[in-house]
DNA sequence: TTTATTTATTGACTTTAGTCAATGACTTTT
DNA sequence: AAAAGTCATTGACTAAAGTCAATAAATAAA
């Protein structure tokens, strides 16, 4: 399914720009960082393939160094999508991730992507061995909870035109790169009503 | 504001139904515990007592031991309830308190309730000093991001008949206790319109 | 108990998004 | 270049929730 591109010592230079992604939570020391680093596994990722499969549970948390993602699922032969993921971000599904759960959405690759895995069970080495990790693994947590948070807010509180000015706000090149039906169905609302909502502005 | 009502040592039977709810999480040691123990504020609230007002900057995480609180804001004169807080929940605005931000919420007590604070900076202290406790704030964390995604799902995916029918399912007791429109502000929908969704099942 | 006040229900109408179908604009294939 | 497929737009209609107003029911206050 995945194609593993290369050892991670190979490739140092592009680590050190994953580390200081992490560095904006917080700073590990070069030990704590040798050892996380020696648990990452870099993945070359074509587009539209699925790094995670509906029924499968998700074992990795991934840091996207480059490309984007889809969050989804088919729901009566229709496309659901919970969210987009792009550079900078960690894609994972979570609930199934924290649970154990099977998941009940795919992850797939909009672009060619190339993403830095970690293994659910090499964190959980990592969290007993370390607790500036263990301290990295709550910060990512209150980070997606933030994410989820202000995604839920726009769906309870915004209408669809609010929800689709704010996202062409905040990421307009969006706009240029996904087809309008997927970001209808992040939206939450139909293709004809996201043309419409375009039209009438 | 808040009414301190005794000092901790005074009332250890009922810290231990906090630590057993805690449990369900890590076990903390015993050294752990009293650390953490020392840090709690017991607090006793009445009945429409806010315990966090908007534009407050929210520095506490609550464990709700008796009553039940409800999370909201008012927009356009309008009251919007994100979340409704029980019996072994966290009670806090999550985002306020890891951002720093003011709230736009406040919480307000539905009923008489009894609560153990603890405090920011106290808890940023305990991260420091103990790796379990640490540990406990991913996992409390990990928790409050369950939640505010399944009720993403349900506003993302579910009708409001089949959110009312959820939210009953989960908690019949509910509809007893909290007047309907504040279930239908709940479930994102007018108080007329779940008068009718109830009227016709 | 009577009177206010708040809360819940119901009806008539409006607004908004969904549905279904047709068309046009692009892409990709052959 | 022609054909097939995908995607976006538009129109006519339907379904669902919101709005406004009246009334009934429940609760609290006098």
């Amino acid at each position: 399914m995945l194609t593993l591109v290369t050892s991670i010592k190979k490739s140092t230079e592009k680590l050190e720009t994953l580390r200081k992604y992490f560095n904006k939570f917080l700073l590990l020391d070069d030990s704590e960082w040798k050892d996380f680093e020696s648990c990452l596994t870099k993945v070359s990722v074509t587009n539209k393939e699925q790094i995670l499969k509906r029924g499968e549970h998700c074992k990795f948390i991934a840091f996207i160094h480059q490309g984007s993602f889809r969050f989804y699922f088919d729901k009566d032969g229709e496309e659901k999508i919970t969210a987009f993921f792009f550079e900078g971000d960690f894609v994972t599904n979570y609930r199934s991730f924290l649970t154990g759960k099977p998941s009940e959405h795919c992850i797939e690759a909009m672009q060619d992507s190339i993403i830095y895995l970690i293994n659910l069970t090499a964190l959980q080495s990592l969290y007993d061995k370390h607790k500036n990790i263990e301290r990295l693994g709550r910060l990512i947590a209150e980070n997606l909870y933030l994410t989820v948070a202000s995604r839920l807010d726009s769906f309870m509180f915004e209408t669809p035109k609010d929800r689709y000015n704010a996202l062409i706000a905040r990421n307009s090149r969006l706009l240029q790169e996904i087809p309008q039906y997927m970001i209808a169905a992040y939206l939450g609302i139909k293709p004809e009503t996201l043309s419409r909502i375009r039209a009438r502005k």
